[in-house]
DNA sequence: AATGAATGAGAGTTCATTCAT
DNA sequence: AATGAATGAACTCTCATTCAT
């Protein structure tokens, strides 16, 4: 009603949309072209603005992609709370994220997340350099954990796979650095972690 | 032994052990800080060589990496080959692979071309516009498609699952970009990848 | 006038300024070194710029080089229609057209259009690569035979002498090499030397 | 006889027929591909040789290439002395110079060695930097400056016109881009297009 | 004498980032 | 707030030259 804050709200409004058009514009290139094939020029000449007023909304390339991750990562972690929370089995829920994480609506974004996670150089600038990053992963496998180990307790899953190996071919199967983090986070030998996974895929394409 | 035969093949050896040295070091670079992030000065510096001398082995960067993905594909497709033409069930056949392909000798290599297939860009680079590369590629492909056919055949492996998935789902324990080609050049659907592999999955897993 | 328009303009101005000083001093250096003992980092230090700026107008070394061309290219077309609709006489309208090839004013970039026409290397890189200086230069040899085969029909030049060896000899005694020498070594001015080798020209082709 | 000269003797033949084959390769290539695109390795692989040894002959890329400029000179310089020592009258000296530098025997040599001297920057490295050349170049011109002031005081050539400006069209005529144009492009003969050009150029400079 | 592997300075080019307007 | 010209460090790649063998 002031008037002096109806055009700060107005303007902020604008503020807020041009930031996430540059946001949606920024990620479909990125997913055509990759990160480092991916310049600032262009997704400002693909917006119809300034490489200058890019650097008016995130202060560097980095800053801009780190925020396209954590908007997915957000809304990824706060469905996988809402599932978690409802009246479902562990399989279930499982069954659920996967549907969401897999679903059209959500999938595109989720295959930059993903296209990016597989690089080893990205990880590194974006999982481990970015620490809301590094915490909303941390919170998502451990919310996954928890339902993994939930239907191990309620005899759904196999008691004798660890949940480490179940999280992990659960996103191998969207993801490529699973094993990576098997071997190098959970100290686990390559072999051990082969059979395992080789458990899961075996059985699981099996007859009967 | 002879003295003129000599110098030739000493030269030639030292050659050799050189241009190994340089895909050795090549590869762990490239391991540690990815294709875009590596930089032939780094791999020169060390090597303990020159810049230059690294462009008297490979023509370009483009053509040394590929170098390292060839030396690997050949090696895994001349492997799977003779696991093909063992007396072996299919599913002890991709039992070996597997195992063949996680194994720890070779794995560290898999794991750069793993995660050099991962990133769209570089695919587009490597596996599209070098032809040897892509021909290995589905070379790989095809064998591994016919001990999934002889496995269906035989009663092993689930008939109603597509080999095309079985395909996939076997790459996706390992490798990313399983599911886009299952969209991209299979035409499925999403959701019928997502269900398919999800029910290879869930089985994988399920207690009994 | 208008304050909405003026920054627009001025700021274009500049922009066509700058390009303007960089094509003198680009011509400036190639003049006294050449085509490939230029760099651009030289270029761009005795502008007073930087080297990106140089690539923000032109798009290549090369790109920059035809510049220099096709605007002396363009003038040179321009003048030689201008002269070919005027009543003068053929040997009249060559004489014009010598005078103004050497003419102060645009001797100086003649001369280097001419010192790369007379590189086999960088005839092939400018004269077939780029189509709009081929085209140019062919309008223009085309614009010159009307003109001697209108002489030869007028009587004024030698019939039994080709007319493609008149243009061929036209162009020899233009070419830099030969006045240059006379200029510098002979301290004659260059209205003196196209005199007298404009004399030595049309006397050689004609009539009688 | 002497078995201590006569190997060496022999040696030294083969060291000069040697030089002598990566002259004539030097210029071909040259003549081919310009001095700045022309590298020391494509000529000793077109000799059959490796590149050291080209060093062993000649310790630099331009002294490589004055070398082939001063064999050519020399010989022209030589021809121009006999053909000046003759009893023919000056014009007949000028022609029969003329046939011998567009000759076919001589031709290709002297196109490289125009086409080089027509770039500025090749001039300033080969008749600035080495004397020798320059000497030569200035004996020769200093020869045909006789013979064209003989023909001035026979009557034969204009008084009017400047000695140095007849030298200099003498060398315009002869220079390598009309002819080429004229041969490549127009189908002529060496024979015919000197034959034309020689015309013009004595009927452009003879007395009346 | 002959080799050719090694060098390293220097070229053209790109692009994230800055800042005067 | 928005611009886009300017920057300059960093990159890939070339090649004349050297020198151990």
């Amino acid at each position: 009603m002031h008037p002096l804050t109806a055009p700060h709200s107005l303007k902020e409004k604008q503020r807020q949309e041009r930031e996430a058009l540059i946001l949606q514009v920024a990620q479909e290139v990125l997913m055509e072209k990759g990160y480092y094939e991916t310049s600032i020029d262009e997704i400002a000449a693909r917006v119809g603005i300034s490489k200058g007023t890019v650097y008016l909304h995130f202060s560097s390339k980095e800053d801009l992609v780190a925020a396209i991750f954590e908007r997915d990562m957000q809304k990824l972690v706060e469905r996988v709370e809402t599932i978690l929370s409802s009246a479902l089995t562990a399989r279930e829920k499982m069954e659920a994220i996967l549907q969401f994480m897999c679903g059209s609506l959500f999938n595109q974004r989720m295959q930059l997340l993903y296209s990016l996670s597989n690089s080893a150089e990205l990880r590194r600038t974006f999982l481990e350099k970015k620490a809301c990053l590094r915490d909303m992963w941390e919170q998502l496998s451990a919310r996954l954990t928890s339902v993994l180990e939930e239907g191990k307790a309620a005899g759904e899953f196999e008691r004798t796979i660890p949940t480490v190996v179940m999280l992990s071919a659960f996103f191998s199967l969207l993801l490529p650095r699973g094993r990576e983090r098997l071997m190098i986070e959970e100290q686990m030998s390559i072999e051990e972690a082969t059979k395992y996974l080789g458990r899961i895929y075996f059985k699981g394409i099996a007859a009967n």
